[in-house]
DNA sequence: ATGAATTTGTTAGTTTTTTAACCCATAAAA
DNA sequence: TTTTATGGGTTAAAAAACTAACAAATTCAT
């Protein structure tokens, strides 16, 4: 029974992952799985994986498991990964470069179709194929070219004033790697995926603490 | 009351969110700030917020609210900004070379002090003002150079031997980027935190799906 | 073909996380 | 100085997330 009511975001956040595992288990040439087995795989209960699945419907079959390429080929739907979506990253700083040339976007249907910066000097130069056009002609690229997902790689100070003429324009997903929260500023008008780095870094720092003076404690 | 029992990682991942919006009062010069401003201003519950924070200690004041610089330094002390961490980068391709040149990271106390490379072209070339290393030279590097933290930016393939032999060295903790769950392979031997970018970018796809679909429905 | 062993979908129970409510200390106002 | 309003800490209630349990469907071995 296809998804009666909204699933949560913890659950989404975890279908990436049966994805990735999913993925690994069909490059194994592994045909068929339980919940079991790929709980004891990926570390987490086969409750939880067979609870999460059942969001989205029935994929699996009583005494034989689930059908990897099956499961596999599912989940790519549900997260939308069989649409293709036009990108474009603004800022082409080190970050933007790297994400540039991320091996797997590309592979998962995210077409790199621009990239923008302030920047004079860089405007006219190439990455990753693609040449570098200046911000001011965002508008009127996007719209020859519609674009769905826009890639936040520029410093804080520029990103509330582009983020509000990505989404004039059209763009419906933003993925931010400023360290603004986007989605408080832009509350439903456009779907934003933050993605903060420092933050990460710092929770690192955390756990790195806390296991020391566990480690302390056990002796 | 100082922390009596484990602080739960869902906690701990808002800290840096906390730090993050009192850096920006301090820089707006506003010296106490109340739950509930707070609250508003980051889109969550006053509730919340003083729940948080009670975990580690009363910070706060009634009838008055927090002091932020208090609050903020004592925020870094909790995450452990305040200990300084030596910090290694193993890959230097487009994102090693990106996250080298992060600007966030030295103020917080992550000094990078090595850069490491499989690629013998990459070997001895200098990024951010570190020179690349040889992979086969870490263990030498570590014993006279003692490292926190290794940044794992490099191919899948390599990141379990690389981790294995970074653990047997002491290094206490691993940003990994590679798309592999480090924290089930390596469980408890050292503090992992993953940023796994596909991920997010599936998230992201997801999220924009669903927006449509949502959209659609209140026509 | 039959029975034992699997293994899912699903429901019920448990734990964790979040939100609300309230008491009392402190600050600001009168 | 007294009064009033503010607002944190804390406890209690509600909601969300997770785990366990089990009937029904299917496979596999004999």
């Amino acid at each position: 029974m296809p998804q009666d009511k909204k699933v949560s975001l913890v659950v989404i956040r975890r279908l990436p992952r049966y994805y990735r595992y999913l993925s690994d288990l069909l490059s194994q040439d592994i045909r068929r799985i339980s919940s079991k087995e790929l709980s004891e795989r990926m570390n987490v209960t086969a409750s939880q994986i067979r609870q999460d699945l059942n969001c989205f419907g029935g994929f699996g079959q009583q005494g034989y498991g689930y059908n990897v390429e099956y499961l596999h080929e599912e989940i790519s739907k549900i997260l939308g990964l069989d649409q293709g979506y036009n990108t474009i990253i603004i800022g082409c700083g080190h970050l933007g470069h790297a994400l540039a040339n991320h091996p797997g976007f590309k592979r998962r249907g995210f077409r790199m179709i621009g990239m923008f910066d302030i920047s004079e000097e860089k405007v006219g130069k190439q990455i990753a194929g693609i040449e570098i056009m200046h911000t001011s002609s965002l508008e009127s690229f996007i719209e020859k070219n519609p674009v769905d997902i826009a890639i936040l790689a520029l410093p804080k100070e520029g990103v509330l004033d582009i983020s509000q003429r990505l989404i004039a324009s059209g763009v419906k997903g933003l993925w931010n790697f400023s360290s603004v929260d986007l989605e408080v500023i832009e509350k439903g008008r456009v779907a934003v995926e933050n993605v903060h780095l420092s933050d990460s870094l710092m929770t690192l720092a955390y756990k790195i603490q806390e296991r020391e003076t566990y480690k302390n404690q056990s002796e």
